[in-house]
DNA sequence: CCTATAATCAAATCAGGATTTGATTATTGT
DNA sequence: ACAATAATCAAATCCTGATTTGATTATAGG
């Protein structure tokens, strides 16, 4: 009962899946080593000829995580050609479809990055390509209110406030839920366009 | 070195709010009873006179939390004699402010509300309060949509969307920001009674 | 076939941390 | 002032869980 044959032998990716599959059940001091293992038919020890440590697990979690998307997402701005509405209609479907498709590790961003917040060198890493997936936002927005296309809304509030929208899918999203990822995504991008076309209703504000 | 004076006992409010600040810090596994009792001069044994375990103090946190921003807003929903609009915008503001006034423990509803998932008797205590306070928003926009005041949205996306948003403000708010939570509160209403009152810009949707 | 390397496992290490215990001191009501 | 009660502390328990260690077996290259 020693290695399994060549087919059976685990890749990196299937380790960061089980591990943000644990960590977002447990998070990640309450994940243990044993319990990721089991989830690739190993045992605690054998992680570490996969990964040098919990922390260096977590990380490549969240580092899978935020490349992926950003990586999505910076090609969709790139690659526009296309109005500022579009354009922001398609990214945050990208990423709703990112939340989902890839939720546990989605979700690990968003819960856990704060457990590296004791590791400077870590942390900087992490926050400045949150903030670079930011920026993305950021820049389509501006586009859109320098051209007249958008309202003039506190970009950095507004950004804010749909990264909230978008990255709590991933907390709530069933896979049997009633509405498909893309009606989803259609839902919520519909309510910040409108929000981006039409003047705030200040008269709400009370007599 | 034993009792304090009186004036010096700790109130179960400081032992839950400290509580809540090293959970945020560290996550609710991440947390130890010694940091916690520290942080309100004690030491790790002397906490179990208020509390009779750490997850006890976990649920006191997320009652307190949940209970307060429920209350309010319900108060807000039921004394309204003014338009749903008027009444959206109300309550988005107390939640943004409860968020920001108790930022340590709403932070904790937000992250560590999961660590309870094992324990069942708590865990339908707490999402059925979570499930009430959603309710309310709930009902204020459908009673904006019959009124013929808000276009029909999704009630069920769009509350997640709007409770994203809120929620998520406790996550990025600093008290030394650039916005008041006042002004906060005013942007991010703003986006959502715009998306309410507009029709969505299926334009963008592409050619 | 033989050797080096990669992957595994079971079992040991070792530390940290929740909870208990037993003793001690304030406070309060009488 | 005395007894009961509340609040504390220091030190002991005890368990869990990350990481190490040593041995074992498969695979790949020569």
């Amino acid at each position: 009962m020693a290695r399994k044959p060549a087919e059976q032998t685990v890749h990196p990716e299937a380790i960061i899946e089980a591990a943000a599959t644990v960590f977002r059940r447990k998070g990640y001091h309450g994940a243990t080593m044993a319990e990721i293992a089991a989830a690739v038919n190993l045992t605690a020890g054998s992680l570490y000829h996969h990964f040098p440590s919990k922390q260096d697990l977590l990380i490549a979690v969240l580092a899978t995580g935020l490349g992926r998307i950003t990586r999505e997402v910076k090609m969709a701005v790139e690659a526009a050609n296309s109005s500022p509405a579009e354009t922001l209609r398609r990214i945050a479907t990208i990423h709703i479809r990112s939340q989902i498709d890839n939720a546990n590790i989605a979700a690990a961003v968003i819960f856990e990055g704060r457990a590296l917040l004791d590791v400077p060198d870590v942390r900087e890493q992490f926050v400045a390509q949150r903030d670079a997936l930011e920026a993305l936002y950021r820049q389509v927005i501006e586009r859109g209110i320098a051209g007249g296309e958008f309202r003039p809304v506190d970009v950095g509030i507004f950004v804010k406030a749909l990264f909230g929208a978008l990255n709590w899918v991933s907390v709530w999203y069933r896979p049997d839920g009633r509405l498909s990822g893309e009606e989803i995504a259609r839902e919520i991008a519909d309510v910040f366009l409108a929000a981006l076309r039409c003047p705030p209703d200040r008269a709400s504000l009370g007599e």
